[in-house]
DNA sequence: GCCGTTTTCGGCCCGACTGTTTTCAGTCG
């Protein structure tokens, strides 16, 4: 529901409807989003709806629309007239809807396959705002989308297989579900989803009744395959999904087999040859007779080989099965290792709650300490705070790290921005107040690398910078990680003793693989965090954690496992 | 389109940055 509104919000704008109207359809795709009301339930009582900040009379009958058809008449209206594929078009960079409708009028661009034709036909190029500069722009943003697309975010992936592994197991004789492929080993994105089935329907042979309960799942748009043991399917989302059902004697292989990552198996069965067995999706099994050694567990196959049983995560062929095999696989970082969240928002700037909230809700959780870090200035439309303002908000986390009585310690910090020449946007004396300093990059990215990286170890130079944010959202989202020289910055950090946050919400997985590997080869202390805007979005980071897990990075490597003393001790020293 | 009233219509986060301007529009956070 909240999709629909926000898509007509969209539309709207490429419509040039009037921006408060816009903002009304947002702020109720929110509404609807964040609500704890059962809307379906409260759908046939308009007066439960409308007690919804940001549903009014309108948006009531919106949602009653929805729940009963399914549709919106306002988008579809606006869908008929552009086509469905305009929406596409503001995934680009640098395309926005005032771009977008001047496409569509001048050139009948409806698409991404349009717009890329219409450019290196030199169609646009008479438009006005568009030089050669900003097509090029345009032309490399396609690229990227279309090498990106196809592919979905973990956290979506992993909603997906939830759902699906809820409707099988209701079905008598499917006794376990268990994702396989990427999703398992906690990548960024998956191309497609490896579900594992298993239990007494999925004995070969008698798979018919399960595979048909499979292909009844409410949520499936197309099937793709259907087989005797294997089922594959297209949700409405176009997520390709993979259901294989198995006898448990096998249950281990093929999870290990699907599972990965290609390489890891490749390794692994070079591994196994050598040893005298064969390895397939079937068993482990002898090369001369063929006489099964081990099938029904990873650990029985791992162990058959001479390896500890190790995490998905590290199953990258990165060196992973030589650490199993001398015994000698790190300790890794788990979830519950996590002992404080030092970077979140409060009502003061562009967050939900208020500084007591927060600290109340982290203590819940069981952290020993946060730091709560508004934005600065800079971020207008944030409400940014300025010097008066930040030193106000000191005084005011003080408090509430009083009032907690020890329960949790709350530290006073702020997210800075860094300014195009390096500085940070707050004064020295204010930042001097502060216990933690986050200095991130909120403007966008197109300086270039060189220009960027400068930038960016400049505002490490300043001694108040204790933690490197992120280095802004639009990177993040188009994963293009290098256009910042993260070796020059990550070595730099060490030196200084600047940690580097990893922002571990599932759209916001900014350092990638590479770049955490090489923090731990630098000694740059890692911090982890969930940038939560609310008490709701507080400690969801489970996602991050496994980024830090495959990249080997252990308890030492990062601040927040260590308890409140060890954390501020293990920032660079104020100076 | 929502909300809160000054109860029936006016207000609704704003500043930096880029590319194209020759004074600013569009995008982004």
């Amino acid at each position: 529901m909240a999709r629909l509104l926000e898509e007509t919000a969209d539309l709207m704008e490429i419509d040039g409807a009037d921006s408060f109207r816009i903002r009304s359809y947002r702020r109720a795709a929110e509404a609807v989003a964040q609500t704890t009301v059962d809307l379906v339930a409260a759908a046939s009582d308009t007066a439960r709806l409308l007690e919804i900040p940001g549903i009014g009379k309108n948006m009531a009958g919106h949602l009653q629309s929805i729940v009963a058809t399914g549709s919106l008449p306002a988008r579809d209206e606006l869908v008929a007239k552009y086509g469905a594929g305009i929406l596409e078009l503001l995934k680009l960079p640098g395309m926005g809807p005032k771009t977008v409708a001047l496409f569509w009028s001048a050139a009948q661009i409806s698409s991404i396959d349009q717009l890329a034709e219409a450019i290196e036909a030199g169609r646009l190029a008479s438009l006005p705002r568009m030089g050669a500069k900003q097509l090029d722009k345009l032309r490399k943003g396609i690229e990227d989308y279309r090498r990106s697309a196809g592919r979905f975010r973990i956290d979506e992936a992993e909603e997906a297989a939830n759902r699906i592994a809820a409707y099988l197991l209701e079905f008598k004789g499917i006794e376990r579900v268990t994702p396989a492929g990427s999703l398992r080993r906690g990548r960024e994105t998956c191309g497609d989803l490896d579900l594992l089935v298993t239990g007494p329907a999925c004995q070969p042979e008698h798979t018919e009744a399960a595979v048909e309960y499979v292909a009844a799942f409410p949520g499936i748009r197309d099937i793709i395959a259907k087989g005797e043991n294997k089922i594959s399917f297209y949700l409405a989302n176009s997520l390709q999904v993979d259901v294989r059902l198995l006898p448990s004697a096998s249950y281990g292989a093929a999870l290990q087999y699907f599972t990965g990552s290609k390489a890891h198996n490749v390794s692994l069965r070079q591994r196994a040859l050598k040893m005298g067995y064969t390895l397939s999706e079937w068993s482990l099994a002898r090369l001369d007779d063929g006489s099964p050694v081990a099938a029904a567990t990873e650990e029985d196959i791992y162990a058959a080989l001479g390896m500890d049983w190790m995490a998905p995560e590290l199953r990258e062929n990165l060196g992973e099965i030589e650490a199993a095999a001398h015994h000698d696989l790190p300790k890794l970082i788990e979830l519950k290792g996590i002992r404080g969240d030092v970077h979140m928002h409060t009502t003061a700037t562009d967050g939900r709650n208020s500084i007591r909230e927060m600290a109340e809700a982290a203590a819940e959780r069981g952290y020993q300490y946060i730091a709560i870090t508004d934005h600065s200035k800079n971020l207008a439309m944030t409400n940014g705070l300025d010097e008066a303002r930040a030193l106000d908000h000191i005084r005011r986390i003080r408090e509430v790290d009083a009032e907690m009585e020890g329960r949790i310690r709350v530290f006073p910090g702020i997210e800075v921005d860094i300014l195009a020449d390096g500085r940070l946007d707050l004064d020295d004396e204010v930042l001097a107040q502060m216990e933690v300093v986050i200095a991130s990059v909120h403007t966008r990215l197109e300086q270039g690398r060189e220009e960027m990286t400068d930038r960016v170890l400049q505002a490490l130079e300043n001694p108040h910078t204790r933690i490197l944010g992120h280095p802004t959202g639009r990177l993040l989202l188009r994963r293009e990680p290098y256009a910042l020289d993260m070796g020059a910055v990550l070595r730099r950090a060490a030196e200084l003793g600047v940690a580097v946050e990893h922002n571990a919400a599932p759209e916001r997985l900014d350092l990638c693989d590479r770049d955490l590997r090489l923090a731990r080869e630098t000694g740059c202390k890692i911090v982890i965090s969930t940038d939560a805007h609310s008490t709701q979005h507080l400690g969801k980071m489970s996602y991050g954690v496994r980024q830090l897990k495959r990249a080997w990075l252990g308890p030492k490597d990062v601040l927040n496992t260590l308890g409140p003393k060890a954390f501020l001790a293990g920032l660079r020293p104020r100076p």
